[in-house]
DNA sequence: AACGTATGTTTTATTTGTAAAACATATGAC
DNA sequence: GTCATATGTTTTACAAATAAAACATACGTT
């Protein structure tokens, strides 16, 4: 049954949520301060240093994550790659709402960290290759842009609305 | 701090991932078979009916379901407007993946599937608006698609790449 | 050396979503 | 009416992610 299958996939994720904000967390302390201890990382994501102390345990033996003999925290290629990763997904994420959707600031960084573990490598590639197109200086994707940005509200109504052919989505429009 | 506001931004969802698969569930069972009960959701998402039984249980508590005399399910108003919206966002991220950046049937659905009831109804609503002017049959939209299809793929080195100005995100086009 | 503070770990507990099993009830076949 | 099957609930158990608290070091000041 197609439907059992897709809600099972959700599970297929390589990495959690919570996962990636820890190994990002080492990244960025590493680059802000120069180094990153297990207290580092709770105070940056504000949770109690028990809990980082666990997750990061996790991730040493797992050989995401690496400690030298002073309890300072690394990551590991393997973790350097994964950061890398994510870091690029939610980038591609938070341009593309921002730059060209105009979701607003905070918004657009929340809903971009939420989902930027999820895309798979395909998504991700292809919205890359989509936003490096639109915001290209190409005479098409200007054109479209600024028609676009113009146009401010586009078809609220029903007609000629190429996704209610398929499936109505009206009252997302309709509501507040 | 920024990092960690963004961080806890993630729980303020208003249902979660398996909630909205539940309530999915009942709307699609109505659909196709006319009722839905709590084994025909157990059956439907491929999960025990104990554990159905709790999460609807739970749904029922807070008016999201309701029951009738012989066990049959059916969503209330506020359930079937969750769906609604539920539905609403997942075609139009399922149509942008599949008719813009043309990521095959099968990712589509289950990127879709994961991301749909993360996004805020600021982005949703963009998101929208955006797909509906890009799909519809306008000069514009006709040729920046046009443009962007023949291209295949575009910008994998580093020039004039409008993310890489400002975060380097090469590896994900370099890597398999 | 002693005290206070920071740090890291461990233990205990909670929540969420699930499975598994036991149980109760209902329905249909014979 | 009895038996098999389907259905729904409850109970028990588990894993993940977290908090809270207790504990153990370690470090710096005095």
């Amino acid at each position: 049954m197609a439907s059992s299958d897709v809600w099972k996939a959700f599970e297929e994720n390589e990495i959690t949520h919570s996962v990636a904000h820890h190994l990002v967390a080492i990244r960025e302390l590493k680059d802000q301060y120069g180094y990153a201890r297990v207290s580092d990382v709770a105070r940056h994501l504000d949770i109690t240093r028990g809990s980082a102390s666990l997750t990061l345990k996790a991730l040493r033996q797992k050989q995401f994550v690496l400690e030298d003999q002073n309890k300072f925290l690394r990551l590991s290629e393997r973790g350097e790659r994964l950061v890398d990763l994510v870091l690029a997904k939610r980038a591609i994420v938070r341009k593309f709402l921002k730059d060209v959707l105009h979701v607003e600031g905070y918004q657009s960084e929340v809903d971009a960290c939420k989902v930027e573990h999820l895309l798979s490598e395909e998504t991700s590639e292809k919205l890359l290759n989509f936003v490096r197109f639109l915001l290209a200086d190409t005479p098409e994707a200007r054109e479209f842009l600024n028609a676009f940005w113009q146009t401010g509200d586009f078809c609220h109504d029903e007609a000629d609305c190429p996704i209610c052919e398929d499936e109505c989505l009206l009252r997302i429009g309709a509501d507040g």
